[in-house]
DNA sequence: ACCATGATCCGCT
DNA sequence: GCGGATCATGGTT
């Protein structure tokens, strides 16, 4: 998924962030949303790949992840960052209500973390389920990451499972997660 | 019913 | 580096 172009049309204005951090999570994973059942919350990530499982966390963020598995099967890949590549107006609004001007970081902060990314694109409980082959967000191809810029670690923010070394992230990147 | 927790972010120190 | 915000979820009682 690393390069893969993410885009977003909000009537006639599109949005889209080149990826370039993720991680990915299944059932046998007791970091997971799907390791233990089956739930009201977690059933779109045992759908069919290829559509968008978005989860709250904490009270007030979203967060979204590819569906990657086939049905039952419980995979799904998190996007952790994007790098801008348009709709940079419409993503700021989305971010910072009553952002004056832009800056380096404000450009940065807008979507170098999973809750950013989403916020930033206006991804909440609607989007939960969306086909990303054919709805008002799709994943098109992008730029092919050459193998040795492809770096992984640990996935943040978890407890468990931080044996796996399933964090992947375009090295050097602006905008990958610290 | 209850309650601890969380795939986070932000502001302050 | 640390704690607070803030609440849906799900495991436990």
């Amino acid at each position: 998924m690393l390069g893969k172009l993410i885009v977003r049309r909000i009537g006639k204005k599109l949005i889209i962030g080149k990826i370039v951090e993720v991680e990915a999570y299944c059932k046998n994973d007791p970091a997971s949303h799907a390791f233990r059942r089956r739930t009201n919350r977690n059933d779109v990530m045992f759908w069919e790949g290829g559509c968008l499982y978005v989860y709250f966390t904490y009270g007030m963020y979203f967060c979204a992840n590819v569906v990657t598995g086939k049905e039952g099967s419980g995979e799904a890949v998190l996007i952790r960052a994007v790098e801008p590549l348009a709709g940079i107006e419409v993503m700021t609004k989305n971010r910072f209500s009553n952002l004056k001007s832009y800056n380096h970081q404000s450009l940065i902060n807008l979507t170098n973390g999973p809750a950013k990314f989403c916020e930033s694109f206006g991804i909440s409980r609607k989007e939960n389920g969306l086909d990303l082959l054919d709805s008002e967000i799709i994943i098109i191809e992008g730029e092919t990451i050459p193998s040795k810029m492809v770096k992984r670690s640990s996935r943040i923010g978890i407890q468990q499972g931080l044996e796996k070394k399933w964090r992947f992230f375009v090295k050097d990147n602006t905008w990958v997660s610290k």
